[in-house]
DNA sequence: TGAACGATTGAGCAACTGTTCAATCGTTAA
DNA sequence: TTAACGATTGAACAGTTGCTCAATCGTTCA
């Protein structure tokens, strides 16, 4: 068998670290799905436009902690807010997501 | 503007959620891939099969550190391995990890 | 105006995470 | 057999996370 090349394939793995900027960039996106919360709010939303009471109904959960992980969702731009008199809407905003879920269910099923 | 039905729109999301374990295994996947380090890992290996100590000299960080993240990696079916003599050589073991990466990336552009 | 309601915020906390460090294992080659 | 080396492991620690609780904001409508 011919010997592995330490130095070599260290070089050539390194060509896809080069944009370490990006790197942290999509490891933030896999963080913020990777909270149970926070992938029920956004499966729910695949669904249905829902204010943050319904939300909180949805998961059995708090207003309040909804509403620290909703922040969270939209800082990274995973959801968008619309107000409606003393309710705040929520929805996705970006298209990638529901693919992102399929991809990883997938990985998931085996 | 027609008035928001809330209990309607709760039911109707509420089918996404219908598959609990499935949502908790994928927010696992999710969140193994939300660090740096893992993601870095995964990154290099999608190039080159690698050793523990190459690894932590790809990512300079410490051979057990490495090896901490990898039995990570392992457990949730991310990376496989195989023994030669000292060493331990790590590859990918699912062909959608890269889909996945991919997809986030392109979330991460906007 | 002010009471009610949906939503947000910040402090505080318990639980969890990622790394280091030291000890140990397994394999190879003197 | 033993020394060296690559890899693994467990304890410990600092930093982070996700929730609760109480206070507050903004809007609506008596």
């Amino acid at each position: 068998m011919a010997a592995h090349n330490h130095q070599a394939a260290i070089r050539s793995a390194r060509k896809a670290l080069t944009d370490e900027p990006t790197i942290y960039a999509i490891s933030e996106t896999f963080k913020i799905l990777g909270d149970p919360t926070r992938l029920k709010i956004v499966l729910g939303l695949t669904r249905e436009e829902l204010c943050v009471l319904d939300i909180a109904e949805l998961l059995g959960m708090s207003e309040s902690a909804i509403s620290h992980q909703l922040r969270l969702l939209k800082t990274l731009r995973l959801v968008k807010q619309r107000k409606d008199g003393k309710m705040v809407f929520y929805s996705l905003d970006d298209e990638h997501i529901e693919d992102l879920i399929r991809v990883a269910a997938r990985h998931s099923e085996e």
